[in-house]
DNA sequence: GCAATCTTTAGAACCGGTTGCGAAATCCCC
DNA sequence: GGGGATTTCGCAACCGGTTCTAAAGATTGC
């Protein structure tokens, strides 16, 4: 490395001051056009790199922004961070991300670093039990939170996700109309506001067609493909004997259809499955899965989109955002017929 | 916000000047134990933090470090992902990820992004025709640059990937010594160092067993399930009848199965598949991915701790360092018997 | 009791940009 | 050609830490 190329030695080498060249660059409109354009060559010939250091220290605007979710490696959040990141790539805000795997310790490091760096907002999915004084840190240092695919209870933060309430019961409602009567619900947590609002559209659907709900029919599970694989030995010794299985997400179901073509059964044939998410991988697992979009995409561009526009002084209105899921419907649910 | 806390708010609330509350918060030994604690519970207690862009434009030295890989969604890049980070979280050093998705532009954007930001270091998996400016660009402002997963030409940068031709010769074996003699090769690109690798180690295996190499053979497409499974119309249709699959990973090992399943044939019995990397997800597929380990863990914790050591002043030999694969032997090949 | 030594703390320059304020230079019009 | 309006640019303070230098205070030895 030759040595620091800064503002001082532009200014030097063409016998100007460090404010014009710092206008310069910015493409200020008080510094002459040939003057602007002598000085972006020469900062282009010297190899010139802008510290962005130096100058948030002075503007207190670092250009960063913070994504922390549950695991980068599930598609279903993997989908939201491709949106997130399409629409803040052209806004020239860099982004910085992790993984909590919902541990609240994890969570509150990430949020720190992020304050240190002089992060200009955070875009997060809480970890379970986020305490309130944790997203409370963010916003009082000055650094807006914007929350996804969870809620949180306790703090009037603007929230965006899917209505799982309703999309659970999209995907019962189906299955309801195929003629099934016993359906177990497989993976995924009651602790979360979003367990309990998709065990609720699982429960709401089923009454509302007059069948008795059997808390046996719900196992609960990691949210993983290993989890539905493993939650298949389970599901299909129930007494029971359930015909349809509603998944927690995509991952748990072709999990389980894994796992119940291993049993000898036929998914989509014996067994009736539905996913949640509809992830890419979806439409092409064997069979194709039956499943409810969860607006990943959407979620992503519309927190994005309003962070950047709280950073821009426009104040989106908080609350909890519902975007409205659709049913996908393929194979996995589609050759079922009551036995006789 | 109620008001920024620095240095200089603590110093004065306590009577002390800025440098020893920068010491004492730094445990430096020069000042007394007494004082730096009172310092640091007047730290604490105003809620200060840290600023580290004001600290790094003194010191030069930020803790950040980029990765930029190809798609952080698939789960091969995740898994060197979570290695790097789990060796990082140890180290106090934040890192900036990104995807490249084969655009150098977009690639070197992020590069100039993360000297602007001061980054300490860099790991990356360069992108398919990544120019050697581009890293030595890096190099050249004092950022050290670690490839991973792919190679580069024309560098001579520390390299941590798996050994490629070695491993696809594996399956191919594997393959030949079930008595497959027609095998195909799918997935993929040859236009990177990692592809003429992999394409070496398939053609290397059959001419050891004696068998033509015949081009058609082999199916370039993209390197994921829904590349897998549109390439199985043009597998099955090949006039040459292969009778196994050497996938180039195993997304498209899965994806391919499911596209053999849907044109009524199971694989592992109709059709023997080969993935590669051996992901969490080939343990539970249907049937159970034979694949070849490819290292993923080993490559991300080597190439962290690589990185980590040049920081610390320890200079680690340049160079290509290969991991050797391992073969994992499941049911995607283990019911061929050869037609009578 | 005094000089010598060690411990603890303060002062101030510095990192590399940004920006308010004012001065110099250029231009315009009568 | 002179006064005023505009344009163009430089000076210097500032952002919030770090660190070198050195001074003040405490301790020790004889």
């Amino acid at each position: 490395m030759a040595q620091k190329i800064k503002l001082s030695t532009i200014a030097e080498s063409l016998g100007l001051s460090t404010a014009t060249i710092s206008l310069a660059l910015r493409d200020s409109p008080l510094v002459a056009a040939d003057t602007r354009e002598k000085i972006k060559e020469q900062a282009r010939a010297l190899g010139y790199i802008y510290n962005r250091r130096a100058a948030s220290l002075r503007t207190s605007r670092s250009g960063i922004i913070g994504v922390v979710v549950h695991d980068i490696m599930n598609p279903f959040y993997g989908e939201i961070l491709k949106a997130i990141e399409s629409e803040l790539d052209r806004s020239r805000q860099t982004f910085i991300l992790s993984n909590h795997y919902d541990s609240v310790e994890k969570q509150r490091t990430f949020i720190e670093t992020l304050l240190q760096l002089g992060g200009d907002g955070v875009i997060m999915s809480p970890a379970i039990g986020t305490p309130v004084e944790d997203v409370k840190l963010a916003e009082a240092n000055g650094m807006p939170a914007i929350l996804v695919a969870r809620s949180m209870e306790g703090v009037n933060l603007p929230t965006y996700r899917g209505d799982d309430s309703y999309g659970i019961s999209l995907a019962t409602n189906h299955l309801i109309g195929l003629g099934h009567r016993t359906i177990a619900m497989i993976g995924g947590t009651d602790q979360t506001s979003t367990g309990r609002d998709r065990y609720q559209g699982y429960v709401n659907a089923l009454r509302k067609a007059g069948i008795e709900v059997d808390p046996n029919l719900r196992i609960p599970g990691p949210r993983s493909k290993q989890g539905g694989f493993e939650a298949a030995v389970h599901f299909l010794s129930l007494p029971q004997k359930p015909t349809a299985a509603v998944c927690w997400n995509d991952l748990v179901a072709i999990g389980l259809m894994n796992g119940i073509g291993r049993a000898g059964l036929v998914p989509g044939v014996d067994i009736a499955v539905t996913g949640y998410d509809d992830l890419e991988e979806a439409s092409i697992a064997t069979p194709a899965l039956t499943t409810v979009w969860n607006g990943q995409s959407e979620v992503g561009r519309l927190a994005a989109r309003a962070l950047l526009d709280r950073l821009d002084g426009s104040h989106d209105p908080d609350g909890i955002h519902l975007i409205k899921p659709e049913m996908r419907i393929r194979q996995s649910t589609g050759l079922y017929r009551p036995r006789s």
